[in-house]
DNA sequence: AAATAAATGTTATAATATAACATAACATAG
DNA sequence: CTATGTTATGTTATATTATAACATTTATTT
């Protein structure tokens, strides 16, 4: 699905404004909060917390699912990171300076997960909400199913 | 959240509509299946898989895990309950008969659940969707937050 | 340098879910 | 009505996801 033509710089843009957002509100950007969103941003797919788990102890020999859970906690906290409850998995912000709600597409073949904010769907969510007399705190919506690239490669 | 007058009439609707639909497809609607269905219709809060057991072992002794999650998963792929990712939770569906998309409000006070299918909404998704070149095949939409009484409550 | 706060280490366990194989109940063809 | 295949349930074991509670270390502030 993704077409990120350097993805080298995808990875530093994303640590770079993890940097930022940390010196802005005062937090400490430590090197196992850096390794685990590089870890989280090494690709486009979802990171599951137990995968990062075992890549840590490659480098953490103490490393323990606490490790990764706070660390998860901490990224989740300051927007840095989504968690994808319909799999239980975790994602790379891509644009945690600007944020709102947003949503997720993801393509069961290649697996990998795209952020779409879109304000007319945020419109209509809140719309709905609205309608029904409820005031949302917390949007979930992941989209699954097939990319334009894999359905193109399932024709040939 | 809820005001349905007469739950009772609320949970014999359920049972009875997913009777109909088993005959129509030629399956069993078991006592099993029945009764957990039952359970988790006892009212409009979801419900988590390890309290069925816990309830379902007063009636059967020998229930384990896999009772539980196989009739969860019988239920499921008939569209007569939904699970709730973001709760890991599980709700029966309102409206069995007429389905498509459904979105899924909780309050987070009441923890009641309201099930919207919203014409509208749905369009906006897929619209969403098709602007990203996405063929979406499963929607997983649940808003968090608070309902109308919950928020009235709290103002006294 | 001492006191405080924040982060990480560590042990244990809780909560959610599935795999794999055994047995029982039901459906149906002969 | 009974042998046979199929569907459902029982059973054992284990995988996966996540948190509680307390100890130690590291950083910050006084």
């Amino acid at each position: 699905m993704y077409s990120c033509s350097d993805h080298k710089s995808c990875l530093s843009d994303a640590l770079h404004v993890a940097d930022k957002i940390c010196q802005k509100k005062g937090l400490r950007f430590t090197s196992l909060r850096k390794i685990i969103l590089e870890m989280i941003w090494s690709n486009h797919e979802p990171s599951k917390a137990y995968d990062i788990l075992d890549k840590l102890k490659d480098v953490n020999l103490s490393a323990k699912p606490p490790t990764v859970y706070r660390t998860l906690d901490f990224l989740l906290e300051n927007g840095l990171i989504h968690k994808l409850n319909s799999l239980n998995a975790y994602i790379g912000c891509s644009h945690p300076l600007e944020h709102n709600e947003c949503f997720f597409l993801f393509c069961q073949e290649c697996k990998e997960i795209k952020e779409c904010c879109n304000k007319e769907l945020a419109k209509a969510i809140n719309q709905t909400a609205s309608n029904n007399k409820f005031q949302p705190m917390n949007i979930t919506l992941e989209i699954q199913g097939e990319c334009q690239e894999c359905t193109d490669k399932a024709r040939l």
